[in-house]
DNA sequence: TTGTAAGCGTTATCAT
DNA sequence: ATGATAACGCTTACAA
């Protein structure tokens, strides 16, 4: 029946509709140049057998995949999810499939995976931030391949950047609480080793300070990682130095939630006693007791511009100059004017370290 | 220099080492059926000249793309990030790429979504839960390759499905709460449409309470979608029926915080006057001021294990025998004996719709 | 151990 | 409008 061993094959449709292959590839490939009666016979055919064109064949025959790869650093954190989303989704829509991989925060494991992805025959490729393994630049340009980089915007090279302007979101955020009165300040902020939009961020903090001539004491900068439990740890340290700050900025949601999670243990008044502004905005940061102040970017738009802007460079469609995605301050109860005298000081007990984590439930398995 | 028009090819580098592209290929594909000069001789000069093999030609050749396709519901919810993170990186550990797409809980979507896949010519499939479209048995059929439906366990087809048995854990959940004294419950779910495994789950805790001869008023079972807000939303609406449940079994976590946060607004103390207990372990779960009970599922082990069952389904190796994946139950403060009393019935003002839905925050947008 | 050459299933170029 | 046929770049018998 067929002639293939396992599937059938444009030769076996050819046949039974009584044309030749390439009929058979242009009947779905360029509609209008076949003929009415052929084209419906043919994918009359088509449909009884199943056929579908091979992808790995079509792919060799035309130099393209159809496929985009894309690297994130998680799947965990952010907007990522939102805009990987977004981002299939209107691939999809172009006839695309998306090629994940993630990277870890890890330029080395960035560095495979875009290999890994090149080499699979991506035809376009989304990465994270602006900042990669040293060998990066040269494998995009042996590949020739359009490239975004996702979640940053670099006015220097506008048609290959599509995100918000982290630096300005942070440093619109920090006049905000200047504002309304703030002087002293304390930071929450997860770590910015390979993470380029953490450091704009926190540039643009220190910026809006500067440009307002406040300080930071040292001590009310605290350096960690992602995580609600972080976050309170990091705001006792940084309560552990008097007169605590009035203003605290967190370089994302979570560790803000932390932060007015334990204010709330410890009795701390939000906005009262501390504003505290977050970044990002997911469901849980509207729905506290007391909904905190933050940045909104839209992963979905991001996703969705990556896409269109890779289909459009691909299909030569030169429609598209791709731009900042804007970001919006979500003003929420959380942030205040400060309060007048200073926070008495809190009996926190002994110094901490991180490692001491504890998990409170008692585990039981279910077979 | 180079004999393709864009990019180096096997030619190229067989003919700078001196050698056939055929062996090419084999210092490649098998290291040891080339003598160890000639290999390093290929070796080196393919890294100069940065080639590495084309993907789609070899897919052509060897009737494998080297890629595993996944149709999530979605990225937002539930353990679906972490699985996917862990399926990708152990299938790259395994030189495989992953194809991903979204279903939206839309059985059309999937299909649609697992046809492009197939047609892209995956190697294998992962899908959630165990009820597809119509259509998706012969489609899977007639391309023959591996499949594994994900987040479910069926004794029945054990081989196949890959998760925790829902039924069981929530059924285990609620015995808990019976052996606690609960006697009145209420439930807060969300929409069994197109989901399976919340159908499992809901009828674990029916068959937990008909065990005991325990009854569910109709207006104590409240059915919606995610999210926190809405649990809120359906806690006020169970409130409405007095008396009160003094145990609340929740379809995910989402709904669960949100019923713990209007406990707290309403002042309904968690758990004396009324036991919350969820469905799915993230962070906050833990980190509220009342840690929730839930059922954790380990996103990471469902996925690293569909990639290795693929993995070994296509090598061959068929020292695989898949089983059910261990959820645990996380025994935490939320849930205690039942109150002795009555919850006072509380005026909760004018029955309210869900539609009207108001975001506080004053949004500035960021030029 | 290495080379030769026949596929793999399309698409694209030329004719007709 | 349709058909032959040569790519596309690699793998893999089969020979040597």
């Amino acid at each position: 029946m067929s002639s293939s061993k396992r599937g059938t094959i444009a030769k076996d449709v050819a046949r039974i509709a009584g044309v030749s292959t390439a009929t058979v590839s242009r009947a779905f490939n360029y509609p209008d140049h076949v003929s009415a009666e052929v084209r419906a016979r043919i994918e009359s055919v088509a449909k009884n057998l199943g056929w579908a064109p091979h992808g790995a064949a079509r792919a060799l025959a035309t130099r393209r995949s159809g496929a985009i790869g894309a690297v994130f650093p998680t799947l965990t954190l952010g907007d990522f999810p939102r805009a990987i989303q977004a981002l299939q989704h209107e691939l999809a829509r172009n006839k695309h499939t998306l090629l994940l991989a993630f990277s870890e925060y890890d330029l080395d494991q960035e560095l495979g995976q875009i290999r890994m992805l090149l080499e699979g025959g991506v035809d376009g490729l989304v990465l994270v931030g602006k900042s990669h393994h040293e060998d990066v630049p040269e494998l995009l340009a042996r590949y020739g391949i359009p490239t975004i980089h996702a979640f940053v915007f670099d006015p220097a090279a506008p048609n290959t950047c599509i995100g918000p302007d982290n630096h300005k979101a942070l440093y619109r955020l920090t006049r905000h609480l200047i504002d309304l009165g703030h002087t002293r300040f304390g930071i929450l902020g997860q770590s910015a080793r390979n993470n380029d939009r953490v450091r704009a961020r926190l540039q643009g903090v220190r910026d809006a300070l500067a440009e307002s001539s406040i300080a930071i004491h040292p001590k009310h900068f605290a350096e960690g990682q992602w995580g609600i439990a972080e976050g309170k740890f990091l705001l006792r340290r940084i309560l552990r130095h008097s007169p605590a700050p009035t203003a605290l900025v967190c370089g994302n949601g979570y560790l803000a939630i932390g932060a007015m999670l334990e204010c709330q243990r410890l009795g701390i008044r939000v906005p009262e006693d501390m504003s505290i502004v977050g970044y990002d905005d997911f469901e849980i940061m509207s729905e506290l007791p007391v909904p905190i102040t933050t940045v909104r970017v839209s992963g979905e738009d991001v996703g969705r511009r990556c896409a269109q802007t890779l289909i459009s460079r691909l299909t030569g469609t030169v429609d598209e100059p791709p731009h900042e995605c804007s970001a919006e301050l979500l003003l929420r109860a959380s942030s205040g004017p400060p309060r007048k005298g200073e926070i008495p000081a809190l009996d926190l007990g002994p110094e901490e370290h991180r490692d001491q984590e504890i998990d409170e439930a008692r585990p039981v398995r279910l077979t």
